[in-house]
DNA sequence: CAGGTTATGGAACGCTCGTTCAGGAATGGA
DNA sequence: TCCATTCCTGAACGAGCGTTCCATAACCTG
């Protein structure tokens, strides 16, 4: 028929996100996504409408790339303590790692963006709704299978550890060690006894 | 000697940070700024040098005007259990109350600003050591008095419950529904036992 | 190979940004 | 009253913003 795209979309998108998650929206330029991305500035207002546009395909991305896998190695089987244990410290390894200091971008965007933006407040309470699910599902198995008490409720249990989370990734971005985070893991992990 | 001023610098610092707390750093313009002070442009520059001066002075301010405030009431006598219940409540009411969803500035700027600000990042951090110390000395005192156990550590539930304030402060912006958020100081403050 | 179609590249748009500056207005001290 | 000093006002700056547009290049189909 005609041209074809030099690029593939899933990369431009893959290296814009990086750029979105280490600066924020407001102060990434197109000329920013430009350069990170390679792809001129007709062609990416082509594929993706606008800024704002190519930020929600960005998010999109991050959910299938990161928070979808992180929250499926919580449906594997197994032991529900150390499943939580090695989570967390994904969390944390993921924070404070590779000298990024990026955290969650669903908790970046919750801050920065979510409040005025209804696209993305839709996006973000989601990606908190699917970890908060993730940790419900886990904690009503383990309740059914006696590794935590049945007085507990999974709901209020899956909603802690999600918040909890969040703190993680806040704390993170100012004091980046991980002792310090994971002395908060360890205690919050006692909220399961 | 001269002309004095037509407005008090403490007032436009609080306007200022009003604009700032709901809007974000990079979201608020100086014509934003000018509006909501009631005060020219020459005017903010030649008092406060430039934008980002004026965010300082405006961090500070809510350093004063409220995490100090809400910090002395940490430090009043009493049990601690409930005050800490009525710490987080405020929490609560603070992040959902009056449809204003504005969070912790100190939240805010932690994700936002601090990573690219030093100045910032510095400001962010005295806070946020401000509130884990208090936790600290109230935890402290509260174990002198058995009011928990000797086994604990007072300084990891300090950092612990640091982490659950800021936290609650993310989830408020994305669901901010009181129950939900009761529940989860409900579970976190079990970790006290 | 020719025709139709689509992507590319780069200039340019209007706008708003943070910041500056000159000149008039208002004041207190002499 | 007059001067020195300070503040206020509003226009203007250059830079960068997000976005648009068009000529050109590259490709597939027939």
């Amino acid at each position: 028929m005609a041209r074809p795209r030099e690029f593939e979309e899933e990369a431009v998108v893959e290296a814009a996100l990086t750029v979105f998650w280490r600066q924020g929206y407001q102060a990434t330029s197109i000329q920013d996504l430009v350069e990170a991305t390679g792809v001129n500035r007709g062609s990416l207002y082509d594929t993706f409408g606008d800024k704002h546009g190519l930020f929600l395909e960005a998010v999109d991305h991050y959910r299938r790339r990161y928070t979808a896998r992180r929250l499926a190695q919580l449906e594997a089987p197994g032991p529900l303590r150390p499943k939580l244990a090695s989570f967390f410290d994904e969390v944390i390894e993921f924070s404070v790692g590779e000298g990024r200091l990026l955290g969650c971008l669903m908790t970046n965007c919750a801050i920065e963006l979510a409040p005025h933006d209804r696209d993305t407040a839709v996006a973000v309470a989601a990606s908190m709704g699917a970890m908060e699910k993730a940790f419900h599902r886990l904690l009503a198995e383990a309740q059914r299978e006696g590794e935590i008490s049945a007085e507990k409720s999974p709901r209020d249990l899956a909603r802690f550890l999600t918040a909890t989370s969040n703190g993680l990734r806040v704390m993170a971005k100012v004091s980046p060690q991980r002792p310090a985070l994971k002395s908060v893991v360890r205690v919050a992990l006692q909220a399961l006894d």
